[in-house]
DNA sequence: TGGCGCCTCGGTAGCGCTCCCATGAATCTA
DNA sequence: TAGATTCATGGGAGCGCTACCGAGGCGCCA
């Protein structure tokens, strides 16, 4: 097929690779036509179109985005920050984001801030410096600085997984009180009254579990006690945190964990304790893993639909990248409880 | 702190944002002296260093890395292939290859092929148009047009989870079919003699029990049943095939799966079923998620260290960017068989 | 004192692409 | 038929940065 003339004048700057002058010089035409028939193919003639798309195909042509962002001023390119990948519940968050921004040709920068927050800083220097198109955070930012940072840099940002009545600019989320507070009413209608929590200490779950608390306190139940294990949290943490939970209120009924890992911990742990779930104790998930639907028990859980909230960041960050305005900015997409065996 | 004169003369194609020849002016400098005060602080005086450092505090100066990209034909990104992301097999090396590449100042890309592969040839496109230092693949490309392309782009190119006699480039991995053997002969000292199967239907999970099913033969025990689910895996096709797997050998009394998950999905519906484990039924399960230990019955499974994948990964890349060669450039990391307690 | 090398700094010229504007041809209106 | 309007194409300039080379200042040796 190619004996093509690939022009190799590999100079000690040049990455000697086939440019867009190349592919212009071959179809006869001048760069920036050719440049047009690739990028906006309608204002171009059908016999130009051809001739580029041929050269295209026989040179092996692929653009330098990097040149045409540069340009334009436009990466394609979007970051999305996550505290940690390895912990699944954003999974499904980022693989729709990723699917969603392929399918409109941008591509996912992925950055991971570590619950400590800590690089925080050196990574939005990593980000801004390549110049998305668009950030997505995975919870609100809240140092002043990454703040300010953002604000000044002028790049669109989604805030995702939480709500706030000030966010930097964009929003995607669900409420974390409102989680707390429809748990605790949940397990009250079931009959539950002694309640027992085990939580990652990050800080979106410790507003699901302060709010829990509150709604236990106004349904006039017993104090609510609960565990903090460090995030990210596992099912090892869960089992651990189940025997420690129930030598501070050993008639608790109910218990509400702040994901599915640490649910499926509590289970386990019951079940090895002798504690029948959830004839002695409801357990109530977050997150609706995969999993939690075909555990035995079938675990009762919180469901967010992170499918929902990765194509709809996406979806904001386009439409700002081409320039439109977004009307709607904050988006609350809600969530349900899911009920199954387990409570 | 900064009423600092923010040049912003925004026109229609500047991105109005602070340049390096901005942080020069106020720093007193030329603007490629800036470039070395912040590349190689080594090549200037300490007193240039501190007026540019100074300058670039001033106004928020965040460097362009398009621009330097461009010039140096150096993009400091690097894209990760993964069939899915949320399958949480290569999340520790996905991690682990974010963080390595971090601390070198790289970024990384996250591209999925999808199981199918179907899309594979506009994810490649989409990324060698991003110019990446590095590719790495998760699993061996198989697809003659994928290689070819890879091949033609140059750029370091490092396969992963997978052994084979002819890489593209670089490859770290461990034998699938090494791993099956291993399996089969653990089972079998640990006195089991009828094997059951559940693997997931992609390609390195079908060479892993080819090689187990072949092992068991060469040990003189009876044909294995394998049922093959939909990759990516799950707890729920766990339960259904064992049911089914058991349908076809009603006494078996060991079964292997591709996946922890499955493997879980084994053993609870074992459990549902009123099989023991591993007393009537041993589980073997693979990949040693952060759960597998800590399970009841803790998991007995093949280890595959994804942290030293992702980090091998990074470095075999760095060093290319960095223009070193690499002497060994295929690393077989090997595996290990986790002894617990459900086989 | 002159010649040599080293170190620091600057000018120039791109990297590969797209923006803005100008051109000529073809089409339309009066 | 002249003038205004579209359309397809091209020229020139520049996006923000760095590679390359050259210039000047310094200390070193003979």
């Amino acid at each position: 097929m190619s004996q093509a003339a690939v022009p190799s004048r590999r100079t000690r700057r040049s990455s000697g690779a086939v440019t867009l002058h190349d592919v212009a010089k071959l179809a006869g035409v001048a760069p920036i036509t050719a440049s047009r028939a690739l990028n906006s193919p309608a204002q171009v003639s059908a016999e130009v179109l051809k001739k580029v798309t041929d050269a295209v195909a026989r040179v092996g042509y692929v653009p330098n985005l990097l040149a045409g962002g540069l340009a334009s001023t436009r990466s394609r390119l979007v970051a999305a920050v996550v505290p940690t990948i390895s912990g699944p519940v954003f999974l499904e968050s980022v693989q729709s984001l990723t699917q969603a921004l392929a399918e409109s040709g941008y591509q996912l920068m992925l950055g991971q801030s570590g619950y400590a927050g800590s690089r925080e800083d050196a990574l939005l220097e990593a980000i801004i410096g390549r110049r998305p198109d668009g950030i997505v955070l995975t919870g609100i930012m809240h140092s002043a600085q990454g703040r300010k940072r953002l604000l000044a840099c002028g790049i669109p940002v989604v805030e995702t997984w939480d709500l706030t009545a000030t966010p930097i600019d964009m929003l995607v989320g669900f409420s974390h009180v409102d989680v707390g507070h429809a748990v605790a009413h949940y397990l009250h209608a079931k009959g539950r009254r002694r309640f027992l929590a085990v939580a990652g200490d990050d800080e979106r779950a410790k507003r699901r579990f302060d709010a829990f608390a509150a709604a236990a306190r106004t349904l006039g139940l017993a104090e609510v006690a609960v565990v903090f294990v460090p995030a990210p949290t596992t099912l090892k943490s869960g089992r651990a945190a189940l025997g420690q939970a129930l030598s501070q209120a050993r008639d608790a009924d109910a218990v509400f964990c702040s994901s599915d890992l640490l649910a499926l911990g509590v289970m386990t742990q019951a079940r090895v304790m002798g504690l029948r779930v959830p004839e002695q104790l409801a357990v109530v998930g977050f997150g609706d893993l995969d999993f939690a639907a075909d555990l035995d028990p079938a675990l009762t859980t919180v469901r967010i639909n992170g499918t929902a909230i990765g194509r709809q960041a996406a979806q904001f960050i386009i439409e700002r990248a081409e320039g439109r305005t977004v009307a709607q900015r904050v988006i609350d997409i809600g969530f349900s409880v899911v009920e199954r065996q387990s409570a």
